[in-house]
DNA sequence: TTAACATATGAACAGATGATCATATGTTAA
DNA sequence: TTAACATATGATCATCTGTTCATATGTTAA
């Protein structure tokens, strides 16, 4: 997928100080793919929503799959990415799962781009 | 793609009166597909590398692609998608292209992102 | 036990996405 | 003008993603 600079055999670029400058500062690779991970689980519009209920209350999978509109199923997915990513956590009571954030880094990120959005 | 809720025929939730709260609390499903947009749009490795690029120098396109090691039409295709997020602007010397951050939210996010990612 | 319920999971399919390649546009220097 | 260059764009295609449906797991009450 992504091709090693270094294998090129024609690179042409104008600043060479630049590349060299910015290159040396890029994150590692496993890094910023977890960034980009993290940001790919936000960058939809059920988990996003899944999200959003979730700043507002603890609830469980069938009162979330009622507040967004999609189905159990769909809801349990969607969650699983969610835990996953470490954004949600959850506690059993009985048959019950509740869901709630898992810290306010999520809380923030969600804040911070809205902020750009609504601009 | 999203079932609306009202269509549904037989709905089945737990705490009826915590899924009114949290519905009516929803953001507007314009504004919150925005936000979707938004990390959707970081949410992937090529441009996530791109802004980080940015974040520490103004560069042109063929610098971008030296620098993150894919070509310049890849690079210029995500730019598009940047620029169409309003995360980038650019300035034009020449038939060479300037591309920087749009504005510090960009900046914001990444650093908040990478907050979560990094703990 | 068994039935009913809440949630999770796997397979499958449609739709979205990103890189590549060919080509187009626009700018500068000769 | 023309050639060379920097960038942009469109089409294509393989891959990824999210929903659905069927089914499985795990819990409670009878």
């Amino acid at each position: 997928m992504s091709m090693d600079f270094e294998d090129r055999c024609e690179v042409h670029y104008i600043h060479e100080d630049n590349v060299k400058e910015v290159k040396t500062a890029m994150l590692e690779q496993e890094t910023i793919l977890s960034l980009a991970e993290l940001f790919k689980t936000m960058g939809d519009l059920t988990r996003l929503k899944l999200i959003f209920a979730l700043m507002k209350k603890e609830l469980c999978v069938c009162d979330l799959a009622a507040v967004i509109g999609v189905s159990d199923s769909a809801v349990s997915h969607q969650l699983r990415v969610l835990r996953n990513q470490k954004l949600v956590k959850f506690r059993r009571q009985g048959k019950v799962m509740y869901y709630s954030l898992a810290d306010e880094h999520v809380r923030m990120l969600f804040a911070q781009g809205l902020e750009h959005v609504c601009e």
